[in-house]
DNA sequence: ACAAAAGTGTTAATATTACACCCATGG
DNA sequence: CCATGGGTGTAATATTAACACTTTTGT
């Protein structure tokens, strides 16, 4: 009869683990943990989880869960997403995994760093097994954070500042329908940077990549902007061709 | 008396694993594999090797191996690529973790991707417990791969790619001293291009990036090109300032 | 002299930057 | 009429792209 731990303890016989598991080599517990960003009144903000169980009780945390046996990461991730937020078919990436020895206090636990970009006013935070309560944070001011989890949210920052520059992650933030100043102003808290208003509308509008829905704001207390929606399709399109957005 | 496995069970009684390993996270195999590339007569290379143990025993392989339980990812990759290529600082990123659910026969399996560049004249491939075998491959005919291996590279060469565009390190893959053809030739393998000779000069030397040896070639059958070297403070000096490499 | 690659210069088209300025709305 | 953003135009400068040309070496 087939013995599948005899048989991994002769494939893994040429590596020298510990004693205790002298050529079995599933020691490992994997996680998954998301830095769900949003845009709100001009800053940038992570989503956040305060935990409900040990270790680092009462402490701000990543939203994030162990990897299920059956369940490959980009489900995993999924399902985090899902039950922190109520939706499917949210924007995110998988980043970097953290794998240092000590990172987790009870044992060998690496953990896959997924970001995610969601439109934070669609967003009604749940409660989860895991989680006590949530709170949106500005990226400049965070809590202190449980694991190693300001570490991993200061790599997926700068990886998604990397991403933003040149793909056009940046509207996930936005609502459907938006006016270029509102672009600008999420572009401007991604990368902290101020752009001027005219050199910004010729850029954009030159790529082609923007609707113009022939509508106007209202209830506003200044001339009503226009609103314009991302064309996706275009984009793609434009891309097939070569066109390189870029910021 | 402290009993971890008891502690885990209450910590992750929240989690629904499977009746065996019931509040046990501990059920992952974790390895690296390392995806090296070099650049050798005008073609980017990637060096395999093939395998002398079951299972995929005698197909071609990325270089790689399980994770010992006292060792971080990044020690683990650099161990791979020291036991291949006998060299330390060798340049190389993690880019991806891939952990589909069948992706390796013997269990649950996942692996972190690495992508190294190195000087491909420098490297003597030492044979490894692991490895019967190596060779380097062209990118662009590659063998029949062991597990998911072929869908490693094709991410990995993506990432290096978009890296690569916005980064210096196309300079990994060439000798300490080289001349303007042999880095066009390089930036060519790498993005499957061709530039203009004049245009590709005046665009790297307006970077400022290199330095002129005041040494010519030796022994070519027409005019001698002078050899430059990459001026690695002064990139990380106009980095700072502002300046974007871009290619 | 010739082959081969090194290396330079010119030009037109395009993109970027820094501004000044006018427009429409609510209060 | 004012405050607040919305939105346009222009001119100087810098960058890119295409291409013709000259130079230096070994054979």
């Amino acid at each position: 009869m087939y013995n599948q731990k005899e048989a991994l303890k002769d494939y893994y016989s040429t590596n020298d683990y510990g004693e205790e598991n002298l050529g079995y080599p599933f020691v490992f517990g994997v996680s998954v943990d998301c830095i769900v960003l949003g845009y709100q009144s001009g800053k940038l903000k992570v989503l956040l989880v305060e935990r409900g169980v040990s270790p680092y009780r009462g402490y701000w945390a990543l939203p994030g869960d162990l990897l299920k046996k059956d369940e490959d990461l980009k489900n995993a991730a999924e399902r985090v997403l899902y039950q922190l937020t109520g939706l499917r078919e949210i924007y995110f990436k998988q980043f970097k995994t953290f794998g240092a020895i000590d990172r987790h206090p009870m044992g060998r636990v690496l953990t896959v760093g997924f970001f995610s970009l969601v439109k934070s006013e669609n967003i009604y935070p749940l409660p989860a097994a895991w989680a006590k309560d949530t709170k949106w944070w500005d990226i400049n001011e965070l809590p202190e954070l449980a694991f190693d989890h300001a570490f991993i949210i200061r790599k997926g920052l700068k990886r998604l500042r990397k991403k933003a520059k040149y793909e056009s992650i940046g509207f996930e933030l936005l609502p459907e329908k938006f006016t270029l100043l509102e672009l600008q102003s999420t572009y401007e808290a991604i990368f902290g940077v101020e752009y001027d208003k005219p050199n910004f509308r010729k850029k954009i509008l030159s790529m082609k990549i923007l609707e113009d829905l022939n509508e106007l704001q209202s209830n506003v207390n200044h001339r009503p902007a226009k609103l314009y929606r991302f064309d996706r399709d275009k984009y793609n399109t434009l891309k097939n061709m070569g066109f390189q957005f870029e910021f």
